[in-house]
RNA sequence: CGCGGGAUGGAGCAGUCUGGUAGCUCGUCGGGCUCAUAACCCGGAGGUCGCAGGUUCAAAUCCUGCUCCCGCAA
């Protein structure tokens, strides 16, 4: 019987791991994230992979460091190591020790996207498909020998969480699909051609900013890449504005990128920097929850008017 | 005790400073107009004004305490 550890933490690895439960291999350890303040009443929070093992038995451990920490993990002496959005750079030790070694399920089709934020640089970069990638973990980066793929569609309305749901699913199957071929060594792994390779580094605080000065497909690929998490966001008198979707306009116009060209209970026509337009048609002002466009102009924003000039009140 | 905004018919808001008949934009229901309509006109229903206490002849409004929601920061 395969000894599996598996280590993941957020949303995106618990259909994995549930999939892993359900046809039944052995995963005698959990790994996952230590529990974090959450939220602004900073209430510790346990990541979603911790709930899943602890509901089903399994032991789980939360090091702060696993560089400093894996020796706790080794004495669980795995067979193979499972990775899905762990959080944290594994040192070499642990990814030798697996006889079997240490694959990472990958939500991009690799080389393309490597690093911590797939999904959204998919969508940010208007991809129109994109999928799963299950790999050997190496030292580098989401660089190892690739063992299977999907291919996952993106859909014009998709954003970060329908896309992240699919994903997911998708990794789930594929990692159940691909383990047989793995444990009894028929599978042969693929290198990975590294020039071709991209990057998806983590959302620096600030990039959720839109500039409207890009063309009408970036602003668009832009929110929905953010949505719903972190979310896009511009200034409006002075405060910031939460944009949680939008969608093209056919609207054209001569103005200043960010001017608002039209106001309906359908969206806030905003104009880009292509001479095209984006329509939010789902926006969140400081303070407030998110609302429909609709709401929007019925309430706060009837006193948004055409020819203001949205995200310039900075500095 | 990190900073700040907010809670008012189903939705989004005004009204609070300067106590005195519950307002606006929508939605919803009914009627009208129209070849027709999500358009337009007329009418109706629907609110313990977050909770508790206090001041007052009188509190959405002033005072005190509490709960919940959200933006920023971490």
């Amino acid at each position: 019987m395969t000894n599996i550890v598996f280590m993941g933490t957020p949303d995106f690895s618990v259909p994995i791991l549930n999939r892993l439960i359900e046809e039944g291999y052995t995963i005698s350890l959990v790994v996952t994230q230590p529990d974090r303040p959450k939220g602004r009443k900073k209430v510790m929070t346990a990541p979603p992979v911790k709930e899943v093992a602890e509901s089903h038995g399994i032991d789980v451990l939360q090091p702060e460091k696993i560089k400093e920490s894996y020796q706790d993990i080794l004495a669980y002496e795995p067979d193979l190591l499972i990775t899905a959005a762990y959080g944290q750079i594994l040192p070499e030790a642990l990814l030798e020790y697996p006889e079997l070694g240490a694959i990472n399920v990958h939500a991009s089709l690799l080389p393309e996207l490597r690093g911590a934020a797939p999904i959204h640089y998919a969508l940010m970069q208007g991809k129109k498909e994109t999928g799963v990638t299950i790999m050997y973990m190496v030292k580098a980066l989401d660089a190892g020998d690739m063992l299977s793929k999907t291919v996952v569609g993106i859909e014009e309305t998709d954003n970060v969480g329908t896309l992240h749901d699919k994903l997911s699913e998708a990794g789930a199957r594929l990692l159940t699909e691909t383990l047989p071929g793995l444990i009894d060594e028929t599978m042969v792994a693929e290198p990975q051609q590294h020039e071709a390779a991209t990057f998806a580094p983590t959302i620096k605080r600030g990039e959720e900013r839109i500039d409207f000065s890009r063309s009408k497909e970036e602003v668009q690929n832009h929110i929905r890449g953010m949505s719903p998490w972190p979310v896009a966001y511009t200034k409006w008198e002075g405060q910031p504005l939460k944009l949680w979707r939008s969608i093209e306009g056919s609207k054209t116009h001569n103005d200043r990128p960010g001017t608002i060209l039209d106001k309906s209970p359908e969206g806030i026509v905003v104009a880009c920097g292509d001479g095209g337009s984006v329509i939010l048609t789902e926006l969140q002002p400081s303070g407030k929850k998110r609302m429909d466009a609709a709401s929007f102009v019925n309430g706060v924003g009837q006193t948004m008017n055409i020819g203001d000039v949205l995200g310039e009140s900075d500095e």
